[in-house]
DNA sequence: TCGCCATTAATGTCTGACAGTCGGACACAA
DNA sequence: TTGTGTCCGACTGTCAGACATTAATGGCGA
């Protein structure tokens, strides 16, 4: 019995026609920003129906590889962030991932975001930061304003932070858990005030490059966060409901 | 100048038909495990041709919201982990991800992963915690092997600390940055018992459930694998020259 | 009741077609 | 030179219809 019954994937023409593209694509064959041939060509160039490579082709544009800046031009290009985070996002929320879950992950990358940024911040983004940081101050009316800023004021922390793959871990993670203080502010008045002040502390160190001074406020604001979930009884109900939104 | 000239977003089709079915899913009308209707019906319902329901379904498939078990079933699906990582693992392979950014994401989660699994973790868990680093030790002659077995290892401790969140912030980058063992161990040789050493004091400590030892060891064993990288030079080096093999 | 088999139905793929519109080129006017 | 009007060709998005293969299902026999 020397057979090897070796479980032989069966493979569609579509998957087999997105997968070659891909391959080339990342192996560096196609490049970004290249254009590829046009939807009756490939099909000749493989061998198959217009139909059958639209299939592919769907799937990578779906996973970012590919990009139609308009429906006649297909080029190859990079997975978009936002694309990333979005799915990633949604597929947490239908999880059911908890505020718990989340928290602890945010207490280990948003600290690191605000100690980075410290490091590398640029002049300009200095500029940027306390811009939103003012606007979030003075929004504190509105309840969704506050969410959406809130989540733009770290996420630029992270950007200045330059670092694509802390980007992608917190970005999914950021977007649900500060998305529930709607759910935590009602609970909780003094969150606001707290929260205000933890801002403002952590723009001054990122901005005067103190790195310690930003990764102890980074953590305080988690921590703060926590508290109020806690207090709104809410640590272990899924961070969001239905998915929807997202 | 009055005029606004709010970008308008041409929705084709098979584009509206992905959309709605996955609003539906997203909602919670349609739920995971539930069967869909076949192509023919969809269809129907939605007044398009076969062909534009198929472009869509491939997006729904490819996002990890419907799955297909054989061809002839189409089912509601929660997202695998799996897929997620995968792709956020290329998406970073192409952007170039370097060591350094793995290693400071990698400085976050590890300790994390490994604090919470010594909480969490299960009986039987213990046991294949343990069987996984025997195998391990056993692996010393083969690079390939060890890299997956080390991958494993960190992964598995990931699956103990029972957090969906952590899992998919760490995955993608843990999977990049084991990979670039390959490349440290023919410089370090010191590095692999080193390695051995750390990996056995984070199995007791989370065997023992002590939080603060596993999560000292784990990060004390992400630090050793910086000097690694440094000594062989990679720490601004891609991850991954090409993303080919993700 | 349980297991096997044939029928049915749905998928994967193909052929062919058509209208809309985008890209590019060219000429002309400001 | 720069921008506008016009035209042609090319390619996409969508449609209609068709066929072979194969998996699901129900009926049959044990």
């Amino acid at each position: 019995m020397s057979l090897q019954g070796r479980q032989l994937k069966v493979k569609y023409a579509y998957y087999q026609v997105a997968d070659e593209i891909q391959r080339q694509i990342l192996d560096g064959s196609l490049k970004p920003g290249e254009r590829l041939p046009g939807e009756v060509e490939l099909a000749e160039m493989f061998g198959v129906t217009r139909s059958t490579v639209r299939e592919g082709l769907r799937q990578l544009e779906n996973d970012g590889l590919v990009h139609r800046p308009s429906p006649r031009r297909l080029e190859v290009s990079l997975p978009q962030m936002e694309t990333l985070t979005t799915r990633n996002s949604r597929a947490m929320a239908m999880m059911r991932v908890s505020f718990r879950h989340l928290w602890q992950v945010a207490l280990a990358t948003e600290p690191l975001a605000a100690d980075l940024a410290a490091l590398l911040i640029t002049e300009e983004e200095k500029v940027e930061l306390r811009d939103i940081h003012a606007e979030l101050l003075d929004s504190v009316t509105d309840v969704d304003r506050t969410i959406e800023l809130d989540t733009r004021f770290h996420s630029f922390i992270a950007t200045a932070a330059k670092n694509p793959a802390l980007m992608l871990a917190r970005e999914p993670v950021a977007l649900l858990l500060y998305r529930g203080f709607a759910q935590v502010a009602p609970v909780s008045e003094i969150a606001l005030s707290r929260q205000a002040e933890a801002h403002t502390h952590i723009t001054d160190a990122i901005c005067a490059g103190d790195r310690d001074l930003a990764r102890t406020w980074g953590r305080r604001h988690i921590e703060d966060f926590w508290k109020a979930i806690n207090k709104a009884g809410l640590a272990d109900a899924p961070a969001i409901k239905s998915a929807e939104g997202i």
